[in-house]
DNA sequence: GTCTATAAACAGATAGAC
DNA sequence: GTCTATCTGTTTATAGAC
């Protein structure tokens, strides 16, 4: 299921990646040109070449880079002994501390509406699904077990996604200012009212 | 409060405003260029700056639809007498029946990721934060009169509206394919169970 | 209001020297 | 791996005829 076919990139390709994840967040879409990542990394556009061979590659690159983050959190949560309430909340606030490390990856959370390149949407789309399937089945468990609150399991799921997703994009329209961490995990003591019902 | 200063665009205007949102929402943001918003009007896209000064004007166009769509809503709501949980229910499935009855407008959620426009920005951003003070109020006169439960307001808003926003992005993602009224009529059922506890 | 023609800027990408 | 030079196509926008 997880399916790690991990592309073992150079220090230069991750520094071009990190730069590409860069612009996006901060000047948007439009300005990923190959002359801006050459200019913050003070080489030549046609230098790029030489370690992406096309500009999608990039894209592909910024997804596997979401694809490692995401399969450390899953690797914290699966096989362990944990009660399935607790599973989610790992979940929760290991995914926001990834954002809170490297704020440029928040733009992922909405890059399928942003990069319009198909094998990009295709891995964010799995992981995002994977996302889901993990989350549905604690909760579905709790629920049996009678540790969650009798509410349709998708419905949940669009609630704690959700709110997550809307705190993380606030976090990053207002420039990143506040806390993350913290309100992350107000908003979690909430969410565990409504879950235990 | 409802800065209604609204523009009145001529018939042509419009077609060109929902030609571009139709672009944007297909398409992607990339592919929204003068020529191919004369093509699907079948006009050369000169003619188009007789119509809109500059591209800049085309999306401020853009957040104006979106902004009569919201007073709209908020007409329906502002000085009616209704109790609080009636008044947000009421505000999620206009919202909903909006994006139903124009599915392009769907793209505006995601809008300030999309598009790198600052005066689109700021009138869309405003929007939001009026939705925002009228939810969280009336969340707060429930939690006055005990209708609502006892649950910080702002994650209450967080739940709300990132659940809708989650949903008509799977709706959007998913190429309109389910019925969006009849899902959110479902989620507003588990919805209501939170609010009122 | 629509057209054709055109300008000026900029994009992704390649060739070949060092 | 980096550079300069260059190709090819596309974009926003304007001028001027009809």
């Amino acid at each position: 299921m997880l399916t790690n076919n991990k592309i073992n990139y150079t220090e230069r390709q991750m520094e071009i990646l990190n730069s590409a994840l860069n612009i996006i967040s901060e000047r948007g879409i439009e300005n990923l040109t190959m002359k801006n990542i050459g200019e913050e990394l003070n080489i030549s556009d046609a230098a790029l070449y030489k370690h992406f061979k096309r500009k999608n590659e990039i894209f592909y690159g910024i997804a596997s880079i979401f694809e490692t983050e995401s399969n450390e959190i899953l690797q914290g949560i699966i096989n362990k002994k944990m009660k399935c309430v607790e599973k989610i909340r790992t979940f929760y606030l290991n995914r926001i501390e990834k954002f809170a490390n490297n704020k440029s990856t928040t733009v992922v959370l909405f890059s399928s509406e942003i990069i319009d390149d198909d094998r990009f949407k295709n891995k964010i789309f799995n992981i995002m699904k994977i996302h889901k399937k993990l989350i549905m089945g604690e909760i579905k468990k709790g629920q049996r077990k009678n540790e969650i609150a009798n509410i349709d399991p998708e419905h949940l799921f669009n609630i704690i996604m959700g709110s997550l997703r809307l705190m993380v994009e606030k976090w990053r329209l207002s420039g990143f200012k506040f806390d993350l961490k913290e309100e992350a995990a107000q908003m979690w003591k909430s969410l565990s009212k409504i879950l235990k019902k």
